[in-house]
DNA sequence: GATCAATATCGACGGTAATCGATGTTGCTC
DNA sequence: GAGCAACATCGATTACCGTCGATATTGATC
């Protein structure tokens, strides 16, 4: 799992080495996708704070493996969590995972 | 060039319809790439606010083409400008694209 | 334990993006 | 205007990514 907070301070303030470049580029990477973007949203804005797996495969219109293997992305990337309850799969987002994202956007 | 203020609300508020993850997506896909993020952090650390492209080349390592057309890239993301001076392009930030971003991020 | 439903994984295909050498373009200088 | 330097574009190559059908896996139910 890639480690933001041990790794990047604000690239608009103090200088990124390479190898923070790269992970910081992974992170980005995984909402750099309009379907996980749409998924990162239900799953954010859903008044349970959770969504079911199955709930996930009709509002962004691809299929089951498609919806499937764009929640891999985003578990691997630490945006969301997956909690597996009998048959079905609950997501949920990780807050401080975006927020890491957020600050190191920040101005200088 | 996209848009990003008439577009999308934080998307961990409100609801994101398809042609709105597109335009997003597009914007986190340019910074994406550790070569972009190494060229925005030389850009928007140094200390004249602006960079000679002549300057970009051997920190990152890569050939004069492919630093140009990541420049190009993050130019067409509107997150940085170039300004032709005779023979010398210099780059700077847009602040406020970079800002649209991370408000997109923030909290619900 | 046989069946069914929800997810994940696999394999393959098609498109797209990163990279670089070669070449084109622009502007400076003598 | 000839030569040179900075930068962009082109063409080709390679690698990666999104997508889906098929299949495997897991768990519930009867």
């Amino acid at each position: 799992m890639l480690d933001l907070a041990a790794c990047c301070a604000p690239i608009r303030r103090e200088p990124l080495d390479p190898a923070d470049a790269r992970v910081l580029a992974e992170a980005f990477r995984a909402l750099a996708d309009p379907v996980r973007l749409q998924l990162l949203n239900l799953i954010a804005t859903s008044a349970a704070g959770e969504v079911c797996a199955c709930d996930l495969v009709e509002p962004v219109g691809k299929s089951q493996p498609t919806v499937s293997h764009h929640l891999k992305v985003l578990r691997e990337a630490g945006l969301v969590e997956a909690d597996k309850r009998g048959t079905w799969v609950w997501y949920s987002v990780v807050p401080h995972r975006l927020d890491e994202l957020r600050r190191v956007l920040a101005r200088r």
